[in-house]
DNA sequence: GACACGAGTGTTAACGCTCACAATCGAACC
DNA sequence: GGTTCGATTGTGAGCGTTAACACTCGTGTC
């Protein structure tokens, strides 16, 4: 007893028992392992045997001292059960696994800026070497942008303020494009069903939406506003079945669209036949609403991709407060969407 | 320069330092940070003080490395993308945080037992205490069995070999009642569109609809397969529509039953006029389908929460290999189902 | 044949924390 | 009035790795 060890203990081999077994020492095991140059092969393949007949691991939290990395990233995301943030996580998931960084994921319940700065801290303090925020609210860039300084950040979602490297869908653009296309059918004008107003994504389609009809020189109904579920979807369409004049409508989610399309069933309009619907995302579902719904299509998980790689550019020491990478959305056509009814 | 610091650089604070601001011991210090009885209140105060002046962070990976406790739980997923493993992710995210955990995400795109393995070797040479393996297909569950030794581990999921602690949803029993739900009606016999056959969860509900009409003595169709995306309900949905004798039909998830419904809408069907459509998950959007979605309500934040319960439980020694625990799941009734008409 | 040089390897010192144990101090006790 | 005991605090030794530097050889060079 006392240092010898017993045998039957199994204590996880270190660096020094592969070391002894291989019989270098331990610093050329550490060069094995993080390839360092001038390792004689023969002495390389030693000490691989070693590792391999101990079942050697190396101890992350050891390296991660010394290193001052963990090579793990952080996520803050919102509500990470609708699609696109689930989407956006598994695109950023892949791409740092491929860089060899490990995920640790928090999601926010409430969408203030001081949920977002907490969430950041306590990612910080578990010590990850960077951060993706998916937290789209006007509150939450603000806060973000405050932040930035204690640690590499990157914002993925939307918004002008560029105080932070950030990746976002061409929101403005997909917004013009469905609006532009139902106009070009001859509907007089368009009616927008929007997202909650303080995410910029919200702002940004209606932006979209509104500037087209201005410039068309038709119209600008008044906006209905939902929360990006179906249910407030549903809510949405009662009050624009209300309305004797609307013959098109664009939503800013899918979701939402999918609620406004059983309203409008449930109240006897026929899609598109009286009212022609645009939804956005192209959630996988989508293809198979009824009717299929003509949307604009955001790719999350290349959105995701995109994050990351700003993020270990910016950790890399490629800095650039300004970065604003756009990804190009796409309309997608389907039935929901027909020509105007003249009358 | 040399060892003097020259101010300019602003290093991290250590522990060192706000003992020796706190005039103090380091070990104080970490008696306090820890809630370790026998600290006098002033002396406490003085340090809290301390750290608060210098905005002190402690270092997880040196406190990783000397209790070999990462406080990081890694979670194991399929496809974080679908409804079910993210919202599972989220509320074991939510349970973790409030237990004082972080939480790694690694997700496969492939689901044999190797990545599997792979998945969880890579969450254990990060450290992670303990792994919650969201993957429930019989490759993954009997890889995991094997592996269960390494590293505390919960499976969440569905199947009957217990040699993982593990907790699932009553699929079989959610199963039947849907399928008695439906013969009750007076349909003649149900028909299913079941998902991939190597997850435990379509043998589950598979199962459970084939007990029912057994045991009523009603004769069993036989099975359409699908992958759990609304694209195979749909194509499952025409091959369906070509038989003569359907008036209901029990999707093994949601997706697939929208999928269905649109096939169903082409071919000319009503629904629940001619056929009646049973779902399972009762995913958010499942009350605004076109009709509104009968289908089996999963509580899968709950799911979530119970297995972190269960890992928790396995890290502090309770440890218990064969625990099963079972979330009932719950029948809701919308407007896809009515009376079978009887010729 | 002395010398520089670079490939290959070993030695020692951090990294920032917790754990085990030692030390100190005052009050209570006989 | 010395002793005991518990509350409070300090000291020293690691945890397993990487970084910095020192050392040992051959091999050319002049």
């Amino acid at each position: 007893m006392g240092t010898e060890d017993t045998g039957t203990e199994q204590r996880q081999p270190v660096m020094a028992d592969v070391a002894k077994l291989a019989g270098v020492s331990h610093q050329t095991v550490s060069r094995v392992l993080n390839g360092a140059p001038h390792v004689r092969p023969d002495t390389r393949d030693r000490v691989l045997a070693a590792i391999r007949e101990l079942d050697y691991r190396p101890n992350s939290a050891a390296r991660a001292l010394v290193t001052r990395r963990s090579q793990t990233l952080g996520v803050v995301s919102f509500d990470s059960t609708l699609y696109g943030p689930a989407a956006m996580l598994d695109g950023i998931e892949r791409a740092a696994r491929s860089a060899g960084y490990f995920v640790s994921v928090t999601s926010l319940r409430s969408l203030d800026g001081r949920s977002v700065q907490e969430a950041v801290d306590r990612l910080r303090d578990q010590g990850v070497d960077g951060v993706v925020v998916i937290a789209p609210q006007t509150s939450a860039v603000s806060a973000v942008a405050r932040i930035s300084s204690s640690v590499p950040l990157v914002a993925v979602g939307s918004g002008n303020q560029a105080q932070v490297p950030m990746v976002s869908v061409g929101n403005r653009s997909g917004a013009e494009a469905a609006t532009r296309h139902l106009l070009d059918l001859g509907h007089r004008t368009v009616h927008h069903l929007a997202g909650p107003a303080n995410w910029l994504e919200s702002q940004d389609r209606e932006e979209g939406w509104r500037r087209t009809l201005e410039h068309a020189g038709v119209p600008v109904p008044g906006v209905e506003r939902g929360d990006w579920s179906a249910r407030s979807g549903y809510r949405a369409g009662l009050r624009i079945a209300e309305l004797s004049d609307v013959t098109a409508v664009f939503c800013a989610n899918d979701q939402m669209a999918l609620g406004l399309l059983c309203a409008l069933h449930e109240t006897g309009r026929s899609i598109p036949g009286d009212i022609s619907v645009v939804g956005f995302d192209d959630i996988p579902e989508a293809a198979y609403f009824t009717p299929p719904l003509t949307t604009v299509r955001q790719d999350f998980g290349e959105l995701g991709r995109r994050a990351l790689e700003l993020l270990i550019e910016e950790l890399e020491g490629l800095a650039h407060a300004g970065t604003h990478d756009f990804i190009a959305p796409e309309l997608v056509l389907r039935r929901s969407v027909g020509p105007a009814v003249r009358r």
